[in-house]
DNA sequence: ACGAGCCTCCCCCGCACGGGGGAGCCGGAC
DNA sequence: GTCCGGCTCCCCCGTGCGGGGGAGGCTCGT
C-alpha cells in the first residue's frame, strides 16, 4: 500500500507544489490538506495519514503548536514533517523538540522531498544530518564540509554542549562525562538533553552520528 | 599523581621492555611484575594498580582467566590491558569480553603503548577501533581502510549482527529494528549483546562510533 | 547420527538514560 | 537596575538498554 500524505501549509501553491512533487511517484498518495494547524487534528482522525507535511509559520496555529497537539492528542500519530523556508530557521528546532521526526527545505529537489517523505515513512528520523547531505547537495559542495559545519553552527550549541557532545562521541557515559568535566552528573544530564534538542536526536547515540555526519568530529 | 602499573607477562624480556618504554614517561611507574596469571589477584590487592598490562597467553594461567578472577575478586579493580603478539589473536576478544579495557600489540611503537596506558588510566575504553589506528597507523595505510576492514572482519560478526550494526549505525532503537528485520525485541537484544562483545564496546553508542572509525559504516 | 554455529525467543534484573519540572548563580547586554 | 542566557545542581519518574542466564529449531559438515 501507498505513503499516504497529509499537506498543511496557509500558501495554496506551496501545497500544489508539494502535491504534484508527491503524487508523482506511485507509491505515495496526498490524501488531504488543510490551510492551517488549527485544522489539523481532525483532518488526522479522519485521514489517518501516514505522514503530516507541516508548515512552520501558519497564521491561526503554527506547526510547533499543531505537532504538539497532533502528538498529544491523537494514538498512533503519523509522522511528521516540518516544511520551512529558511533554512536556519530556529522554529524548526523547536519543532523537532516537540516531537516531529524530520524537516525539509521548500526549495530542496522533489527528488529530495520525495526521499525524506519515504524516509520518514520507514520509520526513520530525518535529523540533523539529514539536512546537512541535502544543503550539501544542494550547494554542490562535494566534501559537504562547509555546508555540514554551517548547518552544526545552526543548531546553536553552546561551547560546553558541544564539550559534551565530542566526550559523547568518544563513548563517554554521562558519569565518565561528569568525572572530566569535574562537574556533577545531573549537569551532565542536562547539557546532554540540551545537546539532543538541539540536534532533533532522540539518544545519544543518534547524536552522535550527528556528529559523524555533519564532520563535527572525524573518524579515523 | 602518577599512573601505577602491573606488567603480567611469562617473558622478561617482554616486561624489561613494557617497564624501559613506560618508566620513560615521567606520570607513569611500574609498581610491579609477575610472570603468570595466576599470581596476578594478590598483587593488584597488594599494589593496588591503576593499570595491569596483562598478557594473554601464558603457562599456568592465562590472560582472560586472569582478568575475570581479577575483575570478579577485587573490589575497585584495576584497568586492565591485554598484550598480545599477533593482531588476529581470537584470545584477546576473548578477553575483552571478560571485561578487559583494551588491547595492545607487543610490536606496537613505544608512543602508542604509552598512550594506550595514559587512556585506559583515564577511564577511556580503548576499543576496536583504537587498535584500528594502531594498525593503519603501524602499516603506514593512509587511508586505514585495508586495515580497518581486516580488523572489523576479525571481530567475526555474523550476517546478522554486521545487519544489526548497520541499523544500530543509522540511530534505530531495539525496537525499530526488530520492526525493520521482522523479528522479536529480545532477538534484536540478543544480537546487539554480541555485537557490543565482540567489539569489545560498552554500549550501543560505543558500538556506532567503532563502526564509524573502522570505515564499517561510512559518514555522509 | 551427532555436534557446532547461527538465529530465534524467553526470563529476571539493575541501572543508566532521558523527560519534565524547578532553582540559584553569574556575567553581559540593555 | 533589570533582563537574559549559560552553567550548575536538584527532584521525580518511566523505560530502554544491557547482562546473565537458558532453550528450541535450523542448517551444515563430519
Amino acid at each position: 500500500m501507498p505513503v499516504t500524505v497529509l499537506l498543511v501549509d496557509d500558501e495554496p501553491l506551496v501545497r500544489a507544489g508539494l502535491r504534484a512533487v508527491l503524487e508523482a511517484q506511485s507509491d505515495i498518495e496526498v490524501v488531504g490538506e488543510a490551510a492551517d494547524g488549527a485544522a489539523v487534528i481532525p483532518l488526522v482522525r479522519r485521514l489517518r495519514p501516514d505522514v503530516v507535511a507541516m508548515d512552520v509559520r501558519m497564521p491561526l496555529m503554527d506547526g510547533i503548536e499543531a505537532t504538539r497537539a497532533v502528538l498529544r492528542t491523537v494514538e498512533r500519530p503519523p509522522k511528521i514533517v516540518v516544511v520551512t523556508t529558511f533554512e536556519n530557521d530556529e522554529y524548526v528546532y523547536e519543532a523537532l523538540r516537540a516531537g516531529a521526526d524530520g524537516f525539509l527545505l521548500k526549495r530542496a529537489r522533489p527528488a529530495e522531498i520525495v526521499h525524506a517523505v519515504r524516509l520518514v515513512a520507514e520509520g526513520e528520523s530525518l535529523l540533523f544530518p539529514a539536512s546537512v547531505r541535502q544543503l550539501a547537495a544542494q550547494y554542490g559542495d562535494e566534501g559537504g564540509n562547509r555546508a555540514a559545519r554551517a548547518a552544526m553552527e545552526r543548531a546553536q550549541l553552546t561551547e560546553r554542549e558541544a564539550e559534551v557532545l565530542r566526550l559523547m562521541a568518544r563513548g563517554l557515559s554521562n558519569a565518565e562525562i561528569a568525572a572530566r568535566l569535574v562537574v556533577g552528573t545531573e549537569t551532565v544530564k542536562s547539557h546532554v538533553s540540551a545537546v539532543l534538542a538541539k540536534l532533533g536526536a532522540r539518544d545519544r547515540t543518534q547524536a552522535v552520528i550527528a556528529a559523524y555526519e555533519s564532520g563535527f568530529v572525524a573518524p579515523g
